[in-house]
DNA sequence: CTTGACCTTGACGCAGCGTCAAGGTCGCAG
DNA sequence: CTGCGACCTTGACGCTGCGTCAAGGTCAAG
């Protein structure tokens, strides 16, 4: 007759573990000899075999309970039930790697690539890294509330219009310009130039915001986390009145205060 | 500014995983409203973006504390640490289904294939279930406490042996003379054949079981296990004589009630 | 004013054991 | 005979990452 830690110690486990296999019921107490120890058998090395085996299959001890207790067709259906589970775990671990490869840097966590790949770049442009982070985190942002206009966008008009330097350009700009003087020209350039870019993608821009509801609270989320600079402010206002004169209009603009108002 | 409730719904998580992480200090605590409500704004919805990206991806709350706050680099290298880590899970994974369709079904569970084919086949060849489990159960027995033996029989020995079918069909009568007298002369044919099968393959046997350190406690666990009815007892005796008899002899023997006593 | 949907803190539950703690036992050496 | 070290016993807490009550306060709408 065995002890516990001789019979835990032949099938390769603990003996907490058998204790543990005991509580559950899924092997049965054996008897005790005169001191209270408990003796085991060859038939509990048997089952605790059996156990073990499925459990380091991964196999819920609940599960493992009724599958020892199953004829063989049952048995079966059980193991293909587990199959199929563990079939799930590796598609999650897969997606979980790519999304790991995804992010390989810390501007690249939480942003599709295409936009990160941007934040990236203009990181290396030599723009003032506070303005950088603060710039990946709107994106951050505008994804998570609007995340129907994100998708919108990526796919229809992203390529084109994320890859256009003339894009890229104005945005090292928009860097550069945060701590000026909001009567500073450049700004004013800028707003032109950004009013004018805008027009020329409308289109694409205001479908996609269409496609979530906007809702005032994420509004003005975002306003509040671009509102940070003076010259940013001007330049945001200013760019408003310049579409709203040349007729293009979003609700969204509401909450930019407008250039007037800044007088 | 928002209720943990919208913050937790724009960021895909529960109200209670937010709080969670304030409590593991993953999150500051935001300020409270009049009531006593947590109010939160922008930067907490980026960073508990950033905080379900990375979480999602199955990397621990602690490790996830100490990304946020590291620099580019150290973040890179703490993406590939987790990146190994999932790696790892993967392997092991695929192991655990290797193993379950190794499984299959409960005669192969803890037996590796060769030894499965051969339980399969007894039973499908109309023995006993019960007399086939026990054989079974016995196989499992001696892999359990002689492991060192059954690599080598099966590595070196097993192809040859157990795709005998003078040894499969020396099995079914086995499993057939359980329930016979123990004086019938079935039994005494089925020993000579069984002694004669065993002088001829008697290297690989015993090489095999020179692996382990043999224990009086194991050979009595595995002697208990086949100890059940007369007529095996009195068939296993008889080979161990005859084996005797022919020159050849194991320390395991000894266990085996010799013929003579039974008489 | 009443609902129903939120919010608050506090506490327990889950899997599968690992890991003390405090005491009793076994077997062997001196 | 006595120590000593390695076992055994039960009981209880710890770990991860939250889910899920419970008991109470609050908010917005009808």
């Amino acid at each position: 007759m065995l002890t516990i830690g001789e019979l835990a110690s032949y099938v390769g486990v603990t003996p907490r573990a058998v204790r543990f296999y005991h509580q559950r019921g899924l092997m049965p107490e054996p008897e005790r000899d005169a001191s209270g120890y408990r003796r085991y058998g060859a038939d509990d090395v048997i089952r605790l075999t059996r156990i073990a085996a499925l459990a380091g299959a991964g196999v819920p001890l609940a599960r493992i309970a009724e599958l020892l207790e199953a004829g063989d067709e049952e048995f079966a259906r059980g193991l293909a039930a587990i199959d199929a589970d563990v079939r799930a775990q590796l598609r999650r671990l897969r997606e979980v790697r790519a999304t790991l490869r995804e992010l390989g840097s810390a501007d690249r966590l939480a942003l599709p690539p295409m936009m990160a790949d941007l934040v990236v770049n203009l990181r290396s442009s030599g723009a003032d890294p506070e303005r950088v982070d603060q710039y990946r985190d709107g994106w951050i942002l505008n994804r998570v509330l609007y995340p129907g206009a994100m998708d919108y966008w990526l796919a229809d008009g992203a390529a084109g219009m994320l890859g256009d330097p003339s894009y890229f350009s104005m945005l090292v700009d928009t860097m550069r310009v945060a701590d000026l003087d909001p009567g500073d020209p450049e700004v004013e350039a800028l707003a032109q130039r950004s009013a004018a870019w805008i027009i020329e993608n409308w289109e694409v821009q205001s479908q996609a915001l269409e496609l979530d509801q906007t809702d005032a609270t994420k509004n003005r989320l975002l306003d509040g986390h671009w509102r940070s600079t003076p010259a940013w402010d001007h330049l945001s206002a200013r760019i408003v009145t310049l579409l709203r004169a040349h007729g293009l209009d979003r609700p969204e603009f509401d909450g930019v205060p407008s250039a007037e108002a800044e007088a």
